[in-house]
DNA sequence: AGCCCACGGGG
DNA sequence: GTGTACGTGGGCT
């Protein structure tokens, strides 16, 4: 047996003898070794929660019902309240689907918990890993071609696969560097958009962070950076080859989700050549989240950067070019889509600059990429769920899993998602919104600014605005009463959501406090992305109160925290008027005012 | 005013 | 895969 650290990259699971393998994709971290690595887990079972009628009765049904694993009765909270659950304890993940309805139509069964949890994901949590972040594992390498055969593993030349056998624990760890590789494709389309069954890619563009800077093409060039190919086929093969070589943690495009992706998977089926750049040897697939697809590279994480620059920056368009000069201020230059069949049939100086610019596309997504992805990355750290998933959740979701994993480390049994009826119900109602008052109309001068820092995180905590601590009624001594509509929350004891948040900004008073005491300017700006991370989180906690979809919504909790926010900020303007202070514009969380002597 | 539906990015 | 986006803005009734 073995003991090995790795940086933990990406997670899921396959089917074996009709048991659930968890797989645990990493990357090695020690001296001498870089290489990928997946770690097999046949140890974890699926499970969820049953609320019954009578416990002892329920729990005879279950087993007299159904071919599960184990029944046993558990004691949780239930939004505080220490309840009798009954956990069942299944033989696998899919199982979970197959059997819930048949398993909530019990006569005894009150309702079923924690039922729609991906497994993965569940792993994680109970566990208590963090993907970027490292993992010890204690557990038997398997090296011959024929034992990777059998766990679906096709024979790769670096990847180490380790069959779990002892410990796996987190390690508390550093922010990983990782290999970021960025690629671009062009593609032959003279008439319309781009068809996939016809128009044949002419150009692949590579960008690495670690030096790579590449053009693959069908056609020659002078320039150093391309390297010519005698087919399309070959081009894609060269590609392949290529990500295997510089073995990245992340690939990452513009739009790649949509395009590059689905584009380079439909001219390979029809060129017949395998897409194997999973670090498992198996091929590109892509994943079904609504309507949308994600292209999806076991063991190397891809991301889309166009999905993150749509969460972090409020513009008017999010095209490449837009973004950059955002980001960096400086202009880029960009042939029309519709214009580039012409500079690759023209030749010389126009196929030239048609290089340059298919290669700088891919540079500057890699730019893009190292400045934004690492808030990406360490709020996948702090959320405890994939990268590959964070970084194409809402940040209403990330608060979700977030407290879906305070909610097991608490022993509190996770709230249901709405079902449809409930989520149309709650689609109609809405919290009021923040104070605003219009501006006075004219040109101002001495004007001051008045804000609260985070508004209404301070509320949530100082309130204890939670949906365990709303009460009917109460001894006004015991409880905060809301403004306007009266809403009540005890003071005692602290709320689960208030406790979380108190915790984050907390950690975030701390991480800003060894931010200014640090000498090193790395240092500095690692903690400055944690730091954002946080309030980033603290902030957005405040609208799962409030947006209809969540497990933890509550109205009455979303709309109490508006009218105190309101409360203050109208108080504090009278106050300011007091000293002389004449507010001329309000917005939820501050005001504009001019001194008048 | 309210409802429905298309759209984003990519070439 | 213990799954099925999302928010918005324009056109139309």
């Amino acid at each position: 047996m073995e003991t090995k650290r790795m940086v933990l990259l990406d997670i899921d699971y396959i089917t074996k003898g009709e048991k659930a393998v968890v797989r645990l994709f990493g990357r090695e971290k020690n001296e001498k070794e870089e290489n990928p690595i997946i770690v097999l887990d046949r140890g974890f079972k699926p499970y969820i929660y049953v609320v019954p009628h009578d416990l002892d009765k329920c729990q005879e049904q279950i087993v007299e019902e159904l071919d599960v694993l184990q029944v046993e009765k558990v004691k949780i909270k239930d939004l505080g309240q220490k309840k009798d659950f009954i956990k069942v304890t299944l033989n696998h993940p899919q199982d979970v689907p197959k059997l819930r309805d048949k398993i909530r139509d019990l006569p005894e069964v009150k309702d079923i918990r924690e039922h729609d949890i991906p497994f993965y994901r569940r792993y994680l949590i109970d566990k208590g890993l963090f993907p970027m972040a490292e993992v010890e594992v204690q557990g038997n390498v398997i090296n011959s071609p024929e034992m990777k055969d059998i766990q679906d593993i096709q024979t790769n030349t670096t990847t180490c696969i380790m069959e779990l056998e002892g410990e796996i624990h987190p390690m508390s760890s550093d922010f990983p560097d990782l290999n970021i590789l960025s690629l671009d494709i062009e593609v032959y389309n003279p008439k319309g958009m781009p068809n996939s069954e016809k128009d044949p890619i002419i150009m692949i563009s590579l960008s690495s962070n670690q030096g790579l800077q590449m053009v693959l093409s069908t056609a020659e060039s002078p320039l150093d950076f391309v390297e010519t190919v005698e087919s399309e086929a070959e081009m894609l093969r060269r590609f392949v080859d290529i990500v295997k070589e510089e073995n990245p943690d992340l690939l990452i495009g513009y739009n790649s989700d949509n395009f590059d992706f689905p584009y380079i998977r439909d001219r390979a089926a029809i060129l017949d050549v395998p897409l194997n750049l999973g670090t498992d040897g198996s091929s590109l697939k892509f994943m079904k989240r609504g309507f949308a697809n994600a292209a999806l590279v076991k063991g190397r994480v891809h991301v889309d950067i166009y999905l993150i620059m749509r969460r972090y920056l409020h513009l008017d368009r999010y095209t490449l070019e837009r973004v950059y000069l955002e980001l960096f201020g400086k202009e880029k230059h960009d042939i029309p889509g519709d214009e580039i069949h012409r500079y690759w049939t023209a030749g010389g100086e126009k196929l030239e600059t048609l290089f340059r610019y298919s290669l700088d596309d891919a540079v500057t997504v890699t730019e893009i990429g190292e400045k934004m992805l690492p808030l990406t990355q360490e709020l996948t750290r702090i959320v405890g769920q994939p990268f590959f998933d964070v970084a194409r959740m809402t940040t209403g979701q990330m608060v979700e899993w977030y407290l879906i994993r305070k909610a097991y480390e608490q022993g509190e049994v996770v709230p249901n998602k709405p079902s449809a009826s409930q989520y149309s119900n709650r689609r109609g109602k809405r919290a009021t919104g923040g104070y605003v008052k219009d501006p006075v109309k004219g040109l101002h001068e001495n004007i001051v600014y008045f804000d609260f820092r985070s508004l209404y995180p301070s509320i949530i905590i100082s309130k204890n605005v939670s949906p365990d601590t709303l009460v009917n009624e109460c001894d006004p001594e015991k409880c905060h009463i809301s403004p306007e509509r009266g809403y009540m929350f005890l003071k005692e004891p602290a709320g689960f959501v208030p406790s979380i948040i108190g915790n984050i900004l907390h950690e975030r008073v701390r991480l800003k406090t060894m931010m200014k005491e640090s000498k090193d300017e790395k240092e500095k700006k690692i903690l400055n992305v944690q730091q954002e991370a946080l309030k980033r989180l603290a902030n957005s906690m405040y609208g799962v109160y409030g947006y209809s979809r969540f497990r933890w919504y509550r109205l009455e909790c979303a709309d109490a925290i508006t009218a105190w926010g309101r409360d203050y900020i109208k108080k504090t303007m009278v106050k300011a008027e007091d000293f002389g202070f004449k507010p001329v514009y309000a917005d939820t969380d501050g005001f504009y005012a001019v001194y008048q002597d």
